[in-house]
DNA sequence: TCCTTACGAAAGCAATTGCTTACATTTACC
DNA sequence: GGTAAATGTAAGCAATTGCTTTCGTAAGGA
């Protein structure tokens, strides 16, 4: 249900640039800014709002705060692109849904 | 090399519904705006886009013009997302490149 | 030829984006 | 407690975005 916000997180290079740094190893929002040319902040502002769409988590360390990416948040993702490549797929995805429907609820 | 503009063009949902409507019909300009509840050039600004980052090819037929989405622009996003999601593939892809870049250039 | 249909192009506008420079806050260390 | 380090927050700003209304233009039909 995040597509809309974890596309608009892809489609800023830079941001996929920080989803790659943080994608296997953990990194301190300072480390994540030395790697561009733009001011901490602006990171810390791409951070967010990638915190947004749920594709990185962050936890607390001492005075810094490390980022990771969130593995739930790409697949999500990419399983929703899978069905726009494939609408025979969100054709499915829709009588699907139209069929949990009948006795009422997601899961 | 069109992933930006590929990317920035599906980050919005009613692009991403073009696409779909156009996915396997040929539709005018004006019927597809029929779908959406804003005004016929602001969908002509959406198809501008669209042919823009290579999604979509036009065919004059009279006074209409016929949009159709572009297999191979679709195919070529989706194999760079490919790679974003395992980035074992873009490493690969920056180690050949490293060493076409050797020999001097693309191909 | 004149009118109508189907469009794109241009200009203007409010909202959003991505950045900057301050400033505030939290934690570690002496 | 006092200071330094790491970071988010706020406010401001230029550029971009997505839309609108208005106008121009090409093609078809009477």
């Amino acid at each position: 249900m995040y597509i809309d916000r974890q596309l608009q997180a892809i489609a800023d290079p830079r941001r996929r640039e920080i989803l790659r740094l943080v994608r296997h190893t953990e990194l301190s929002s300072g480390a994540i800014a030395a790697h561009f040319d733009v001011t901490r902040p602006a990171i810390s502002q791409h951070l967010q709002l990638l915190q947004g769409a749920r594709l990185v988590t962050v936890r607390k360390d001492g005075t810094r705060r490390l980022y990771l990416a969130r593995p739930e948040g790409l697949a999500e993702l990419r399983r929703e692109l899978e069905e726009f490549w494939d609408d025979r797929l969100l054709r499915l995805k829709h009588a699907a849904e139209a069929l949990e429907g009948l006795d009422g609820g997601d899961r």
